[in-house]
DNA sequence: TATTGAAGAATTGTTCAACAATCCCTATTC
DNA sequence: GAATAGGGATTGTTGAACAATTCTTCAATA
């Protein structure tokens, strides 16, 4: 017993030190990008040149090729044949898309969370909490942040590879509206008390109104960030 | 009223002229990889080495990598960091995966459905007429493609873009799991009536109908696929 | 002043060669 | 059979080069 259990640890330990150096320099130059658009050091509209970027990162324009390739596909770059690569500008026909297609894979995990995985629901509960956090100390960008968790954490309850890959990749596209937007911290602020009373509803196993709730607030906020589109034109 | 008309069709031969040429190679050997993986002439498992593609191809390897990335992304080829590139082998959880997701967004594009775009439901009909037309001539393999065909339509009725590249994407990768199939023909010749009485339940306007036959079609779909796996282990 | 065209500079897309690092395969030894 | 070492093959990355395309600027013209 005291070799069996030696050997599983081991194995583990041996596992994660493969992980280890197991990326290519593409993969983390993508990485280190996607990062910066999504947070708003890279707004939408900018132009990313192969060969500033390419010196400033120190590496070279095919491994830099490479990433972008990685990134336009998660829709968060545009890459314009001939023109090059730029941060992605949301359009108010994409909001709507973006919403409807929220609304498709949120609403469809809430419906399925009775068999949610364990520590599914931890997750969303840890959101709720960083959201509230962030907010006391009025960081509203890691407020934005954890809005993202807890939505990914909503999806996260279907226990699904691919929904929890294409929740993560339509939630960083939609952060590419919110750094175009003028107020931010109003868009945010109300959702946090509804964020909070969703997990209730989930917590006490109340699917049907969650999934109500949640429908809901899809719509408010797809209706406000188009005011907000109509505001600044 | 006549000038105002001719630079629309000005402007049209314009925006369709920059269409011409506008691709790049990188993404044109991806179209031609995509194909042969999608119609089993790359099957998964097979290794795709940059030299040999390279050289077949007549593209430099750096080019051959640009589309690579562009290909893992679609989940068809899978990046193995140092070992190379490979068609990917779906497992068993995969294909449960692939089911709930397709559960979730074609059902839903379906529910959606009565506000489904002009030519929507057309396009529908052209997959049933395409399959049932390639099983007159025993060519099984267009009848697969026209199944595929079938499915993009049925999501196609939700109107979204995002939606529809989900599907496209799920639809392709799930080719991947026929190609090892023993039995093609048998899995597919009972889902051509299938498609023709969902197709008429669309056109008569029995949404819930409908929903409720391709939610029993999945079902049924995915425990013949899982089971096609046990017999070949 | 506004528009058009030409020229030059900047940039992208692609190829090629080179090299370091890693993996795979084979042969040898225990 | 298992472990090790060596050699070859391949991948990951860099940098240079060049053709093609786009962008910017300036001059000429209406």
């Amino acid at each position: 017993m005291s070799m069996t259990s030696r050997r599983d640890w081991v194995a583990d330990l041996a596992n994660e030190r493969s992980l280890i150096g197991r990326s290519s320099t593409a993969a983390r130059v993508a990485d280190a990008l996607r990062t910066r658009v999504i947070e708003g050091a890279l707004l939408p509209g900018t132009r990313l040149s192969e060969e500033d970027l390419g010196a400033a990162l120190g590496v070279s324009r095919n491994t830099l090729r490479e990433a972008f390739r990685l990134l336009t596909h998660e829709r968060l770059l545009v890459h314009e044949f001939n023109r090059g690569v730029f941060v992605r500008t949301l359009t108010p026909d994409d909001v709507r898309d973006v919403y409807q297609y929220r609304r498709v894979i949120e609403c469809a995990a809430v419906h399925q969370s009775a068999h949610a995985p364990a520590g599914a629901l931890d997750a969303v509960r840890a959101a709720v909490e960083e959201g509230e956090a962030a907010a006391l100390v009025d960081d509203w960008s890691t407020v934005g942040t954890a809005n993202m968790h807890f939505h990914q954490g909503i999806v996260g309850l279907a226990g699904s590879q691919r929904l929890d890959e294409a929740a993560r990749q339509v939630l960083a596209e939609l952060r590419l509206v919110f750094h175009v937007m003028a107020d931010f911290q109003r868009f945010h602020e109300s959702y946090l008390t509804q964020n909070r009373a969703m997990y209730q509803l989930l917590r006490t196993g109340r699917i049907a109104d969650a999934e109500t709730e949640l429908a809901r607030y899809l719509d408010v906020a797809e209706r406000q960030l188009l005011d907000a589109f109509r505001e600044s034109a």
